[in-house]
RNA sequence: GUGGUCAUAGCUCAACAGGUAGAGCACCAGGUUGUGAUCCUGGCGGUUGGGGGUUCAAGUCCCCUUGGCCACCCCA
């Protein structure tokens, strides 16, 4: 066992697996800048006081928060989303609207790990302020959607649901309240104490005695404002419209406590544990007013990177590709040669890597074979003196050739421009 | 935070009812006097997560601790 190991819920990605990880940022990135989204580089740290706005009922900030006093006497906190930091970052410069970004990277929250559930964990996303038409809403699940269809993922289900509005909410919370006081000692003793902190997610219990209540509980479609009702309308219509296949749950309500009207969640239909929920996001329109902003809607989506990945497994699609090298150089004279021929391999943009510790040429060989390189360049005394190299094909039965020194670079250009191209 | 379960070589696992640790893969070296991916041979590698206890004897039983996983909770 070594000194020293990871912490609880954090880990390392290696490669090839980090290779992946990469390359699903780039092309989230790549789905969203084309629907013109620019990237928001935020902090990871920020004053505590933006995160308590998200809502002193969730857990997320009542009891999963990373917080710590600085040496400015500065209550700190790591993000655990963030939503909250894009807000404040559009309450602190007011850009024009609409203000489309995106964002990637960790956030903290500390619960007790376990598959799919992190202490630091890593979100993509994107959030849009200034807009209030329900087509935006579709355009940005529409987003999230064309991102899991570009990664191959196909079992995925979308869920919408809308709360209404802060008004519509809030009669309806008062409604769940006296629906579930009524069940009294025969809900789950967990449940009664939810129902206290927010009525609304007693809705989300997944414990037996729970379970007739909920089924018999109010519809907050009921509750919803011509206004509310006319927005949901409008973003279902949109949805369609665009043929993605979506299916309105009335009891989706969400962990966090700034969603309005809009909400929505992908649940992964291969990952059968707890850690389903792939992503989600929804309307938040007054939370840049409560970070000290002028009165803005907002929306947007996360999307959990191991959660994704998960399901990805799941499907066998988006699986780590090998990194491609162009040629991997074996020099059993030393190895300045290969220092040399790597230089100009890499300097003429070609992918190289070669061998180390004057290893036997069995060894290097192994090397490069392991490598993944189309070609070994092979270096001995021969060579050396005749002025030439040897260039061997590893993926194919071709014979090894022998080539002067001078030609190598041309050799090699010449070959992967006609050769694999694999844009 | 609560409950359950597990922890043996780098990885995946084995070791009858307590008797002093083994395989496959990986890695290294040879078989092939310059040439990998196959095959054969050999080698490296573990104070059995850590600490304490019971016993003549503990990977195996008991307690504590650390970590993983699962469920609750919550969410990505």
């Amino acid at each position: 066992m070594p000194a020293f190991q990871t912490s609880p819920g954090m880990r390392d990605i290696l490669p090839p697996e980090s290779e992946r990880w990469r390359r699903f940022t780039d092309i989230f990135a790549d789905t969203v800048e084309r629907a013109g989204y620019g990237e928001l580089i935020s902090p990871l740290l920020e004053d505590l006081g933006v995160f308590t706005r998200i809502g002193d009922a969730t857990d997320v900030v009542t009891k999963e928060m990373y917080d710590f006093i600085d040496k400015g006497d500065r209550h700190i906190a790591l993000r655990p989303e963030v939503t909250a930091s894009v807000c404040r970052s559009f309450a602190q410069h007011r850009p024009t609207t609409p203000w489309k970004v995106f964002y990637s990277g960790p956030n903290f929250r500390y619960e007790r790990p376990q598959r799919g559930r992190y202490r630091q964990f890593e979100q993509v996303g994107i959030e849009v302020l200034g807009v209030d038409d329900p087509l935006l809403d579709v355009e940005v699940i529409a987003l999230a959607w064309e991102f899991y269809a570009r990664l191959g993922l196909r079992q995925v289900n979308l869920i919408i649901n809308s709360l209404g509005e802060p008004d519509d909410r809030a009669r309806y919370v008062e409604a769940l309240r006296a629906h579930f006081d009524q069940a009294g000692s025969a809900l789950s003793e967990q449940s009664r104490s939810t129902l206290i902190r927010n009525p609304l997610r007693v809705l989300d219990s997944k414990r037996e005695p729970d379970q007739r209540f909920i089924e018999s509980a109010p519809q907050i479609a009921d509750f919803h404002s011509p206004e509310a009702a006319e927005h949901f309308e409008s973003v279902c219509a949109g949805m369609s419209a665009l043929h993605i296949p979506f299916e309105v749950e009335p009891k989706l309500v969400r962990g966090l406590d700034y969603y309005r009207r809009t909400i929505f969640e992908f649940q992964g239909e291969t990952l059968n544990s707890a850690q389903n929920a792939l992503g989600g996001g929804g309307r938040y329109d007054g939370l840049v007013e409560a970070l000290g902003g002028p009165s803005t809607p907002g929306i947007g989506f996360a999307l959990g990177v191991d959660r994704t990945l998960l399901a990805c497994d799941d499907e066998g699609v988006f699986g780590p590709e090998p990194t491609e090298l162009d040629a991997f150089v074996v020099d059993v004279t030393g190895g300045l040669h290969a220092t040399e021929i790597t230089a100009d391999l890499r300097g003429a943009g070609l992918a190289a890597d070669r061998g180390y510790d004057n290893r036997s040429m069995k060894a290097q060989m192994k090397l490069a074979n392991r490598s993944g390189a189309q070609f070994a360049v092979i270096i001995g005394d021969d060579e050396v003196s005749a002025g030439t190299a040897v260039v061997k094909p590893l993926r194919t039965d071709d014979e090894q050739i022998t080539i002067a020194r001078s030609d190598l670079i041309a050799h090699f250009s010449q070959d992967t421009t006609t050769g694999t191209d694999s844009s």
